[in-house]
RNA sequence: GCUGACGUAGCUCAGUCGGUAGAGCACAUCCUUGGUAAGGAUGAGGUCACCGGUUCAAUCCCGGUCGUCAGCUCCA
């Protein structure tokens, strides 16, 4: 018998009887593997673990652990879903079934809407077809042919799909699976049976290619596992996702509102919100000043010729509010900072020996966003930027950089944050500034994040129309992805404000020019910040930390005595004098998540001491009071995040 | 903006197959002065999102508007 060499990721090569599979091979090197293998990379190709192998190569095998695993397993979970669509509604048409980040969703047009019910009917109906366990079976057209199959089908969607692929595709794969064949590259599992747990878990509204033009369909989506634990684990975790929410516990823990009379997408900060937010642009106003950072001020509105000369008015027109009349002049409420700063750049000659310059501010900006597109805290009409820009000359901008992303690891690890993503975003189709500019500022980004030993991905054609940037993705205690810091070039403005300044050959040279948000909006970052520690802050940011609760009301003296020293430390303390119960106040001090209780009675007068209660700890015992408010000022001087 | 669902007390939610509404929590008053996650009693609270239509009668049915939610698209 004829033999073949593969080559298996780790280097070794073994020979085996030409035609053999994947799977056959994961089964000489181990049964588990053979068992828990999806997909196969031969030579850099995906494809089936049933298919022969007749020439030496290289084979990767994946499994639900890996990425390619998951994404074949969701991929061919949609295809599942399908068919069982299709086995209720045979009038059923389908659009696209891609696997996604957690899943898989497939759109589909039937005249019927569909609900909750409906979703426990199909996966209903696709325990059934997983139990036939039916063979994905890949089959090759013609495009003429294909155009054939699925005219018979009447699914016009297909048929578009079909007709937008390459002229000279001689095969148009289809995966055929118990009787339901559906168009796709491929490749799949082996057979239905390979889908062990899986739930849909909603149904919305789409359309055709994403354009609110074409047709409407409906969105299944749905999550499937090898492991029951792994779909118990998943729920859970949406769950959890849940219970985090912002604006849930936005209104639980009384930081903010949101007004649908007096406007969406406008926040109003409580209390308690605002105290936290005050800490956190406190703590950012230090630090810029700290990283050679000045900050500025500057107004809400500005008349329409700024707007003009900034380009704003051509480029971002639609999601600016409209004019308002002042002494017969059009004025527009900013959607951005940066055309006040340039203002203020332009109040003084500038020389090369003034630059780098460094401005910051928390500026406050107001864009129009689709309704449709409003969400709590993260996506809102109003918002305040973390906002800085950067006037450089060509020499200094990789320094710049280097400096930014390391201001803004630090930002983000101050606020117990740890994993972050960065992109670059290049060039895009159209665009200001020549090549030159282009390539120098994009390889100014890669090589800072490069000397950085940092890792990044490339957003090909991702940058602005004025310029490329970095994008910088944070990760939650959920794992979920923020996109958050940017950093971004601008070839566009110090254009169009004709900037300049002094350099040491005694000529004008243009200033390169930075803008860049750490944190983001304080908005957005205070709804992942919610989200990310569950609504208990860490006491630095906490805005109660401390909650004196006498045992009666014959303790108040003392309960007073405690709160007064407290407060003599700017520790932020509530006073419990309600006519309740201890258990009752514990209860409701520990629902608001406040860091400490200190409970104080007839025992703690006579010692002189205080009960302390932590919060998710309970009772700590009996301590001086000067212990506990030196242990919690070093907690908030170190910004202690772990509580 | 588009598709779908939803909008009832400060909050979380019942309810009315058309006859102007109810619970728990929160709030107020009183009793209780209590030791680590809810002590008791009494009470106050709602133009049932808004505007029209149908009807003897609309919180309920119909239309529109606004808003919220899940998505689409877009973004800090």
């Amino acid at each position: 018998m004829e033999k073949v060499k593969i080559t298996l990721p780790d280097g070794s090569a073994k020979e085996y009887d030409k035609g053999i599979t994947p799977l056959e091979v994961a089964k000489s090197i181990s049964g588990r593997l053979a068992k828990e293998t999806l997909i196969a990379e031969i030579d850099g190709i995906m494809k089936e673990i049933n298919t022969p192998i007749n020439n030496d190569c290289e084979l990767k095998l994946y499994t639900f652990n890996d990425e390619k695993g998951k994404e074949t397993y969701w991929h061919s979970s949609s295809h599942l879903m399908a068919h069982a669509v299709k086995e209720l509604y045979p009038e059923a048409k389908f659009g696209v079934g891609p696997a996604i980040d957690n899943g898989f969703y497939y759109d589909i047009d039937i005249n019927e809407k569909l609900s909750e019910e409906d979703l426990v009917r199909i996966e209903k109906k696709m325990k059934e077809l997983i139990e036939k366990n039916e063979p994905f079976k890949r089959k090759e057209l013609s495009k003429a042919d294909a155009l054939v199959f699925f005219n018979e089908q009447k699914d016009e969607y297909k048929l578009e799909l079909i007709d937008g692929l390459d002229e000279n595709t001689t095969a148009i794969s289809l995966y055929n699976e118990g009787g339901f064949t559906d168009l796709c590259l491929g490749p799949h599992l082996p057979s239905t049976g390979y889908i062990k747990y899986f739930k849909l878990l909603s149904v919305s509204g789409s359309y055709w290619r994403g354009d609110e033009n074409k047709a409407r369909m409906q969105r299944i989506y749905g999550i499937s596992f090898p492991k029951q634990k792994m779909l118990t684990d998943y729920l859970e975790f949406i769950e959890e996702a849940k219970k985090r929410d912002h604006r849930k516990l936005g209104k639980q823990l009384d930081l903010f509102s949101i007004h649908e009379d007096a406007g969406p997408g406008l926040i109003y900060w409580h209390p308690k919100g605002a105290r936290v937010r005050n800490e956190i642009e406190d703590f950012w106003k230090k630090e810029h000043l700290k990283n050679g950072y000045d900050l500025l001020y500057s107004p809400h509105i500005g008349k329409a010729q700024l707007w003009e000369t900034s380009g704003h008015l051509s480029h971002f027109k639609e999601n600016m509010y409209s004019p308002m009349e002042i002494d017969e002049q059009d004025y527009y409420v900013k959607p951005m900072n940066c055309p006040f700063h340039i203002l203020i750049y332009k109040t003084d000659l500038r020389s090369y020996r003034d630059l780098p310059l460094r401005w910051a501010e928390l500026g406050t900006v107001y864009r129009y966003e689709k309704s449709g597109v409003l969400h709590g805290l993260l996506r809102v009409r109003g918002f305040t930027q973390d906002d800085a820009h950067i006037f450089c000359t060509k020499e200094q901008i990789e320094d710049e950089i280097i400096e930014v992303i390391r201001f803004s690891n630090y930002m983000w690890k101050s606020f117990g944050f740890e994993s972050l993503k960065y992109y670059v975003s290049t060039r895009p189709e159209k665009v200001t500034g020549n090549d030159e500019l282009w390539e120098q500022a994009t390889n100014s980004l890669k090589k800072a994040l490069e000397h950085e030993g940092l890792e990044y991905e490339i957003d090909e054609g991702g940058g602005a129309f004025y310029g490329p940037k970095i994008d910088i993705k944070i990760k939650d205690a959920l794992n979920r992805e923020w996109q958050m810091s940017t950093i971004q070039f601008d070839f566009n403005l110090p254009e169009r404000f004709d900037m300049t300044y002094i350099g040491e050959d005694g000529k004008e040279h243009r200033p390169f020019m930075v803008h860049r948000a750490l944190l983001g909006s304080i908005e957005r970052f205070m709804g992942v910040l919610i989200e990310h520690y569950a609504g208990s802050f860490p006491v630095w940011l906490a805005p109660v930390q401390v909650a004196v609760i006498p045992v009666s009301q014959n303790y108040f003296d003392y309960a007073q005595k405690i709160v007064s020293s407290l407060l003599d430390e700017n520790i932020r303390v509530k006073f419990d004098k309600r006519n309740e119960k201890i258990g009752y106040k514990i209860r409701d001090w520990e629902t608001q998540k406040v860091p400490y209780m200190l409970i104080v009675g007839d025992k703690e007068e006579t010692n002189n001491t205080i009960s302390i209660r932590k919060h998710k700890h309970g009772d700590l015992g009996e301590s001086k009071l000067d212990d506990f408010i030196s242990e919690l000022k070093s907690s908030i001087k170190n910004r202690n995040n772990n509580n």
